[in-house]
DNA sequence: CTACATAATGTTATACCATAACAAATCAAG
DNA sequence: CTTGATTTGTTATGGTATAACATTATGTAG
């Protein structure tokens, strides 16, 4: 798929919420679960968890890039994937595969099997919990003798907002 | 031929199975499909679904490409995604976000939520049952309002065989 | 403190995935 | 047969992602 399809102001999360406390909330616990699993939480790194959890919304990585890029970070691709890398690799940062981005995880730390619940009309993307629905998929798989070690759960649809305002014809899915 | 008696909601690619018979068995199906729509079982279009039919694994477009180019079809990209897309619009091929990749469906025309179980080393894709995973997705998003129109459920782990051979280090993906 | 090993950052170059836009061929219907 | 819609094919381009390597920073043992 092409582009960012992703809204420029498209928040992560349906609720309203105190962003700056979210925020930091969000960076105490990366502080904590890079500390304890010794993982070095650099100022690139560090730059870009911030920057997703400002926008609170998926963006892609050369959106990432180009941002970091702008304060002085290296200016090439791989700058900006490594940095996500790593966060995905600590759990801070999600990738979402349906829309080839990433979003600052909502409640890191916990431990979570996450559902994507992108609005296919205003873009939102909202992150719910799937843990029933992993459970499910697990003992479906185990049917097959498939051991499922990592599932992703990614739901197109309606996000509250756009189901109340009507459908203005399909953007797809 | 007429609606096959038979198609478990079972993974077909790990159990060992009449793969001549399963493969006819879906092309039946697709004729049947594309003749009750209207749509146009082409060369190209009915060559790319026997191509995914036949490898039972997914495959990139450039893959699917190249087969065809090789048999006198177009070797330009909007060749094998407008076949793909053709395919998936009719819900004889699914495309899996995780590996920018399509696979023919194991069971189409039945009304069905699939789950794509991904071997991490031997590539393999099946198809798996995702009723109950939806049901729960749906539950849980439901929560916060959001109306589930298409739910995608991708497990990455390994496979029957792949897993009693033990882990011989990470092929991965 | 120095020297070494390791990890992180940055670069260039390239590969892979996907679509827009247009021309030519094909088909279905009147 | 002619018309209009669909399908196939092309060229060109844009978005996404990684390999490979040089340089710099960091941590640690001596």
């Amino acid at each position: 798929m092409p582009a960012p399809a992703v809204h420029p102001d498209a928040p992560l999360a349906f609720a309203s919420h105190d962003h700056s406390q979210c925020l930091g909330d969000a960076m105490a616990q990366a502080e904590a679960i890079s500390a304890a699993t010794g993982a070095r939480l650099t100022p690139v790194r560090r730059r870009a968890l911030e920057l997703l959890l400002e926008s609170h919304r998926a963006m892609g990585a050369y959106e990432v890039l180009e941002r970091l890029a702008a304060e002085g970070y290296g200016k090439q691709p791989p700058v900006a994937y490594r940095a996500l890398e790593f966060l995905v690799g600590l759990g801070l940062v999600h990738r979402i595969n349906r829309l080839n981005a990433f979003a600052a995880c909502t409640h890191p730390g916990q431990n979570h099997t996450p559902a994507f619940l992108i609005c296919r009309l205003c873009h939102l993307v909202a992150e719910a919990p799937a843990a029933r629905a992993r459970a499910a998929l697990e003992a479906s798989a185990a049917t097959s003798g498939f051991i499922v070690e990592f599932a992703s759960f990614e739901a197109v649809g309606l996000c509250p907002a756009c189901a109340v305002g009507g459908d203005p014809r399909g953007v797809q899915e």
